[in-house]
DNA sequence: CCCTGAACCTGACCGC
DNA sequence: TGCGGTCAGGTTCAGG
């Protein structure tokens, strides 16, 4: 599920059911997540949540004295639900407020995380050495070639590396490099700054893109309103491997790159 | 420092 | 129907 529109639209989707709220207690069903979640996420109960922001991947609930810090892995979603909403597989975490609702994290696979900190939270040794946001102006093409040079790494895990830019995760690596017409097995360190720009601006538009469109989701994503979800029905390249590109009809050429399906086209990608 | 591969975990799907 | 193998949207960590 979560890629970086997805996070962001569960942001956007939670946050007004969220703010202002206080914490009224927990539910903690399993706490053995990416990390376990310690004791001292009691802390939280009776504060008042002013804000959830945005870092990478990560959610951060902005609270009175601390932050919650929520990964959503591979398989994990929030969710604002009715307290009486019968509990499901895998709701691992409840987030009570005084209200008559509730934020429910739920994690098939447990690859998410939920943590306390008291520290300010962008200096969380999770957070302190992440990349620039696409989205904000201080990320650039610019940025992408001087990091890059010397770098023997094919450009996709390059742009998959969160110390390089947050949230390009697979899905959008596949996309992006499509879109700029970059075959993705190039080292990273060869390509031209040129074509860094292209690149750039190209991950800002396929992440735009999806976050207007609700985030692109596969199978069955929840939103967090419990509607169903979106499909991915607007990728160029993710998931079609063998079927005709859409630019010129060539069937997409599907390898693995660090483990991870990449797919393109071996007449447009160069 | 750079890079690769393993690890964490469950569920869906495919071939036999 | 069952069983084993493979794969899945992420990220950290150990080891060469």
């Amino acid at each position: 599920m979560p890629e970086l529109p997805e996070v962001e639209t569960t942001r956007r989707g939670i946050a007004p059911h969220v703010e202002g709220k206080i914490v009224q207690s927990l539910t903690i069903r399993q706490g053995n997540l990416r990390w376990p979640i310690t004791e001292s996420i009691q802390q939280l109960i009776g504060q008042r949540i002013s804000a959830v922001e945005r870092r990478g991947k990560y959610l951060l609930f902005i609270a009175t004295s601390g932050t919650l810090l929520v990964h959503l892995g591979m398989s994990g979603s929030l969710r604002i639900v009715p307290k009486d909403l019968p509990v499901e597989k895998h709701d691992h975490v409840d987030f009570v407020f005084g209200d008559q609702r509730l934020l429910r994290f739920n994690d098939p696979r447990r690859f998410g995380s939920v943590l306390w900190t008291t520290d300010p939270p962008l200096q969380h040794p999770l957070l302190k050495d992440l990349g620039p946001e696409p989205l904000l102006p201080d990320f650039s093409g610019h940025w992408l070639f001087e990091l890059s040079r010397g770098k023997t790494v094919p450009v996709k895990s390059f742009l998959m590396d969160s110390h390089v830019v947050v949230g390009v995760g697979n899905i959008y690596a596949n996309e992006a490099l499509f879109k700029s017409r970059i075959l993705p097995t190039r080292q990273a360190g060869k390509i031209s700054w040129q074509r860094y720009q292209v690149l750039a601006e190209c991950i800002q538009a396929v992440l735009k893109e999806a976050i207007d469109q609700g985030g692109t989701t596969l199978r069955n994503f929840v939103n967090e309103s419990g509607k169903p979800g979106y499909f991915k029905q607007q990728l160029e390249v993710y998931g079609r491997g063998g079927l005709g590109c859409n630019r010129c009809r060539t069937p997409l050429t599907e390898i693995r790159i660090a483990n991870r399906s990449t797919v393109y086209c071996r007449f447009c990608q160069h």
